[in-house]
DNA sequence: ATGCATGAGAC
DNA sequence: TCTCATGCATA
């Protein structure tokens, strides 16, 4: 049954896990592999013009989709070619029936107009940016009662081997609940056989809110920010019950599809003029206008480009490693937010920095933090740059680049190295 | 797994 | 114009 619509793109991936699961023949070895994740980039491929984000376009919308346009991006999406798929245009809610069939969803059971964070993250104290550009669309599940919309099971304890969570996800975690979900997560997450795509796409079904593979990836590498994976926890957690309490039962599996509009080419920039720019950085990570275009045009590079550049590069530097240092004696050198130095010992288990978080910090404009910046970068400079998560056991150290000059890492206590391979 | 990109929302 | 959450595309 589940057979009719279940297999736009997860073909491959998904059905073997969710349906044969118990069989126990089932050899996850061929998607879990290797670099989780995969469902072949062919199949993406095709799909990925069909807009995803405002399939209820009502309820998120009220901002409409298409002031979206007038951005100076315009121009890479202005083309919007052929008909339908527009994918210039965020064509609210007729994407589901307009579709001619070919995307079409089993009928929509029921729609529960529900809240998306709901308690969890009750969004008392965290005043994330309205989450709601997030595409909610409904958790309309026609399970065959498996799936209870609201996911409530009295007797649901699906970490048997890991102890339960102190908190069940009514406050906020600390980084450390973070650090130890995330983990957890990860390995019942390939233990059922589900790879970083189909849980984002199974929170889409289920709950409304489709994440992709990266989201889920950096979410498992604790790479987003603290008040990110505050808000994914609960969905994640929730998942992760619905499918431990579902095991073997056909999940009907509606993935929307995802893609809106045409991307600019994505730019790749050369090392040495990379190496230009982190420079930059490190002088002046937040360059006006003016410096911009000039960076930019002595590099030969668009405006735009270096522009996000240095936005993505300071995105980057506030969920890299703790803002830490060696001293002199092999202590850890916690950086504030503010900059200061707030000095640990090795031993203790630095919750890390909430980064952005605190309310009226971030911006930072004229905050005075950039000594972080510098001193962080500076040590590693253009030798690699600091891998993530800020997580107190920086986790995964690793990397694929040939790690071999360059100053050790900064960490002084023993990482947790996790079982990297790459 | 991660680099560059988009877009909403906050200043 | 920036931040922040997020994702396509790619290494």
């Amino acid at each position: 049954m589940a057979a009719s619509s279940a297999s736009l793109y997860l073909s491959t991936s998904v059905p073997s896990s969710l349906t044969m699961n118990q069989g126990g023949l089932m050899n996850h070895g061929m998607q879990v592999h290797g670099t989780q994740g995969q469902y072949s980039p062919r199949d993406v491929q095709e799909l990925k013009y069909i807009p995803q984000q405002h399939q209820n376009g009502h309820h998120l919308s009220h901002h409409n989709p298409w002031v979206g346009l007038s951005h100076e991006a315009q121009h890479w999406g202005a083309s919007m070619g052929q008909g339908m798929h527009g994918q210039d245009m965020k064509p609210h809610g007729n994407v589901l029936d307009g579709t001619g069939g070919t995307l079409h969803h089993r009928p929509i059971q029921q729609i529960h107009p529900s809240h998306s964070w709901h308690n969890a993250v009750s969004s008392s104290h965290l005043p994330i940016s309205n989450g709601n550009h997030q595409l909610q669309q409904y958790g309309y599940m026609n399970m065959n009662g498996m799936m209870s919309p609201h996911g409530m099971h009295p007797l649901d304890q699906p970490e048997p081997d890991l102890e339960p969570q102190p908190q069940s996800d009514e406050d906020t975690p600390t980084s450390d609940d973070l650090e130890a979900f995330a983990k957890q997560f990860k390995q019942r997450r390939i233990k059922l056989g589900f790879t970083q795509a189909d849980v984002g796409l199974a929170l889409g079904t289920l709950y409304g809110n489709v994440f992709s593979q990266t989201t889920i990836c950096r979410f498992e590498a604790l790479q987003l920010s603290f008040k990110n994976m505050c808000k994914l926890k609960p969905l994640l957690q929730k998942w992760l019950e619905e499918a431990d309490s579902t095991t073997g039962s056909p999940t009907s599996i509606d993935k929307i599809a995802a893609q809106g509009r045409k991307r600019k080419k994505r730019t790749s920039i050369e090392v040495t003029v990379k190496g230009a720019l982190e420079t930059h950085f490190l002088q002046q990570p937040k360059p006006a206008a003016p410096e911009i275009t000039h960076l930019a045009d002595s590099l030969q590079l668009e405006k735009e480009v270096v522009r996000v550049w240095f936005c993505n590069r300071r995105q980057k530097e506030k969920r890299m490693t703790p803002p830490m240092q060696v001293g002199p004696n092999g202590e850890m050198i916690l950086m504030n937010e503010d900059g200061c130095p707030d000095s640990v010992n090795s031993n203790s288990k630095s919750p890390l920095l909430h980064s952005a978080s605190s309310p009226g910090d971030s911006n930072s404009n004229s905050s005075p933090n950039h000594c972080m910046a510098n001193s962080i970068s500076h040590s590693m400079a253009n030798s690699v740059s600091i891998p993530q998560g800020y997580f107190s056991q920086a986790y995964n150290l690793h990397h694929h680049h040939h790690q071999s000059q360059h100053s050790p890492p900064p960490q002084t206590h023993s990482m947790n190295l996790s079982p990297h391979h790459h």
